[in-house]
DNA sequence: AAAGATTGAAGACTCAATCTTC
DNA sequence: GAAGATTGAGTCTTCAATCTTT
């Protein structure tokens, strides 16, 4: 496919090392948290958004923006930790239309359980090999990238106000 | 889940954004070429593969290793790839275990109208808001991380010898 | 009519089992 | 026995249709 140059050499190295890294990085964490925990990485992603919201619980369409996924896949995935126990469904009180997924104590206990092998597994093969000036460049260019994916997104990001913290288990 | 602090807090703040790109990025990707040219990424990216191998023509354990991919996987993308005729199994006249995929013209064409589009997305998503040094430093750490994904990978990451050079399909 | 959510069907990926050739 | 590849079953995701509440 031979066009004028969309894509000059460097930038040519640079996507295929990154979509390697889409490609790869997801695998090998979902492939940690299947074996050593039985759960995949969305429904490890979705259980630690839970454990660190306001009474551990969140509206549907909240979780699902803070998940960066679909209402369908997120209702779906809920259906599935009920169904382990990890998450019941509740009313919410304040509009009629929307459902709130409430993390159990099951399902704190089994992302407590979790979280050391993933976030053990973040940290080596992403950080272990960046020095702190790399890491912030890496959330640098990560965020510039976020923007170019949407450029119309409303105000706030909504990671501020997370109430564990550090240590937390989203990594 | 307070352990304890396993990443500090700008680690956390690069992972959170970290795991967006890798959740968002292919996301935007597949909708774009779904909705424009009838296919998946993966599938872009396979043919894009082959489009510039020599003979326009790879094994599939060859070809899965390059597209990061099982080959069970690569088996079933390449039966749907053949039933839309952009691809044809052969057999390899070397190794009679080996199969070897081969781009027809419909799928070249295919993969020429799709191209301009995608390649178009990538660099309006990720590249315009970069310049020269910080694609650069992007690469380097794309290039740490898959090094900590793989540390036993054997010597040529094999990129080197693609036949189109810039200005290729695959971005 | 829009927002929040659910459901079922179709398509894609993973895993394990299987087959052939080296 | 190992390498290359295929296949089928089970699971997950997407898409469209549907339902309820605002």
């Amino acid at each position: 496919v031979d066009e004028p140059r969309w894509l000059d050499d460097e930038q040519q190295r640079a996507w295929r090392r990154l979509a390697a890294v889409v490609l790869r990085l997801p695998a090998a964490l979902e492939a940690q948290l299947q074996r050593d925990a039985g759960m995949s990485h969305f429904e490890y992603w979705v259980l630690a958004l839970l454990s660190e919201a306001g009474e551990r619980s969140l509206r549907l369409s909240e979780l699902a923006r803070q998940a960066n996924a679909s209402l369908s896949r997120l209702s779906h995935v809920v259906t599935r930790l009920q169904a382990r126990g990890w998450v019941v469904r509740e009313a919410d009180p304040v509009d009629a239309r929307a459902t709130r997924a409430v993390l159990t104590d099951a399902g704190f206990e089994a992302l407590a359980a979790a979280a050391p092998g993933h976030v053990g597994l973040v940290r080596s093969t992403v950080f272990d090999g960046l020095g702190p000036h790399e890491v912030r460049e890496l959330g640098r260019l990560c965020e510039t990238i976020l923007a170019g994916i949407e450029p119309a997104d409303g105000a706030g990001s909504g990671v501020s106000g997370a109430p564990l913290g550090s240590g937390g288990a989203l990594g």
